[in-house]
DNA sequence: ATGAAAGCGCTAACAC
DNA sequence: GTGTTAGCGCTTTCAT
């Protein structure tokens, strides 16, 4: 493909009528080459243009300093806040971050993890699809000793290092902060998935609302977005008695939802409160202002990439859970009754 | 590291008593090779374990089937639809995608074009920090002839291969938008930057506004989002004679800029109007919802793949200027006036 | 402090 | 249709 002849050690290596070794060592600045010596070839190998090999290296290293990173999509705020975290800590790390979507669907998911297998990653940070929870075709990771940091959608089974918010802790203060508002017939908005991330927010809504007594419900979507929100109001206005406090499992839906409401005359927060989840934005932009539970996307990035690191470099295996801090952020979505 | 011994295609040919290189073609599917030949070495590289060794393939074939990303920043919509249009046909033609942000800082920028030339790309997609629009730290890959294109903040000089908006027409047009919704006494709101992107904003909007005979000023912020929009407004509340119609270079900052004036009694689109840029989501979330200007994230992610793959398939350089539609969307916040 | 030599796993030119 | 051979560029013992 390229015209010009690559420089090599070996051009430096004879130009400076050295040995390759003696190259290798002073160009990674090792201390037991002279300190003049080492000055010399760095000169030496600007002058030539010279441009280290990585896969040389790689191949001789058996490592590859990329780490693979697949996530169900990329165009999400949060997701992209969590990558931009982990980029951060990647490259301070000197380590390349290689990308890929999965789509939600289980079986792009399986492939990507071929590829990132074959790249040799050095390790791996997966948050899975919402359609399969218990996938296994990560195994062959584990199985080499390629350390994996699963984040957000996290796998069922429990011996796998993750980090994630507690969505059963954070669903249960998201609700109870609706029924400390006044509200007693409650409804939660979500996905029918196995994930951690849906099933435990609806767990913890269940749990909240059966604490104090009241009337729970759970409306199932096809999908959580702007449409199927405005969707889920066209729903709750035919309902009766209808909800009075309605937690959403994310924002959009949620903005979603709270325009339709107020297009077909149902006022939030004066007829129903309305609370979202992961603290989007868009929680700020939307009128009335989205009370939402926070949950820091570019921290939860950098702190799976930070365990994976220290996973690779202590050839540390030891499975841990990191739990994400959330807290209830109040808005005057859900504000007004007491 | 790894503990156990990785298969090579030396074990599978041990194995089958064949040649490394009749395995070698047999797994990729060369016709060549008789078919049982073919099915037998698929069979027993699965038995094996085998996997490919992706290095020693590049190092051999001098190619690495991987593209480096470098954006500004990933956790925005816009940007994060790119990458994602990108990640879609990369994947479909069997690359990888490496990602890297500049964080809007032309250091950070060179040091991430350094690794991406060490880990020898085959291609590369830029798009450039506010800061510098006519880097030289990118010439090493065209010395190279490592394709590059740009895309959305393209450098200053005409010899690239470059997919954006033509920003000048774009926002002239949504200039006009304003004319022709009645105003006379324009504003743009940007931030001083010699980036084609910010830079022929303001110039159609310049161009637009003279062309009309309209009074128009710019607002020079020092960043584009909530806080400064948010800013803007209260400036814009001490302006007299207030501006009629807005201009505003980014959606997010047009937003706060909105919800501001709202917040100082200025209502839109009553009192002014007001049009963003790149269409995000969040205009239909705002109220009123936000005009502004449709650019696809996606599609531009996509185009630029397909251009570098097209490069680096048909070994063609020629430099080409790939322009995006733009389209005004009109919605409640530029729509009473007339 | 430096060098010689072997080898990481794969591919491709050239044989047969 | 299959095998032989050499080499991609680097790192790392082991010598000296």
């Amino acid at each position: 493909m390229n015209d010009e002849k690559e420089v090599t050690i070996y051009d430096i290596a004879r130009e400076l009528k050295l040995s390759a070794s003696t190259v290798s060592r002073a160009l990674k600045g090792n201390p037991i080459i002279n300190y003049k010596t080492r000055q010399k070839v760095a000169e030496c190998s600007e002058k030539l243009g010279y441009r280290t090999n990585a896969f040389a290296s790689n191949l001789r290293r058996k490592k590859t300093n990329t780490i693979g990173v697949i996530v169900p999509r990329l165009d999400s705020h949060f997701l992209s806040s969590c990558l931009a975290g982990m980029e951060e800590v990647a490259s301070t790390n000197g380590y390349n971050l290689i990308i890929a979507q999965s789509h939600e669907s289980s079986k792009k998911e399986a492939e990507n993890a071929v590829t990132m297998f074959n790249n040799r990653v050095d390790g791996l940070i997966v948050s899975l699809t919402a359609e399969n929870n218990q996938p296994d075709y990560f195994r062959r990771f584990t199985e080499k000793h390629v350390p994996i940091v699963y984040f957000d959608r996290i796998p069922a089974k429990e011996d796998v290092t993750c980090v994630c918010a507690n969505n059963f802790e954070a669903a249960y203060k998201a609700t109870h902060h609706l029924i400390a508002k006044g509200c007693r017939r409650l409804l939660h908005i979500t996905i029918p998935s196995a994930s951690n991330v849906y099933a435990d927010r609806c767990q913890g809504f269940e749990a909240a609302a059966k604490d104090a007594g009241c009337i729970a419900s759970t409306l199932f979507l096809p999908a959580l977005n702007m449409e199927t929100g405005r969707d889920a109001a066209n729903q709750i206005g035919k309902m009766s008695p209808r909800p009075e406090g309605i937690f959403v499992a994310n924002d959009i839906a949620a903005a979603g939802c709270m325009l339709q409401l107020e297009e077909l005359g149902i006022a939030v927060p004066n007829d129903i409160l309305i609370i979202g989840f992961n603290n989007d934005p868009i929680c700020m932009l939307v009128n009335p202002p989205l009370s939402s539970v926070s949950y820091c996307g570019r921290d939860a990035g950098m702190m799976a990439a930070d365990r994976l690191f220290e996973m690779i470099d202590n050839y540390d295996f030891a499975f841990q859970k990191i739990i994400i801090d959330t807290s209830v952020i109040e808005r005057e979505s859900s504000l007004i009754k007491q």
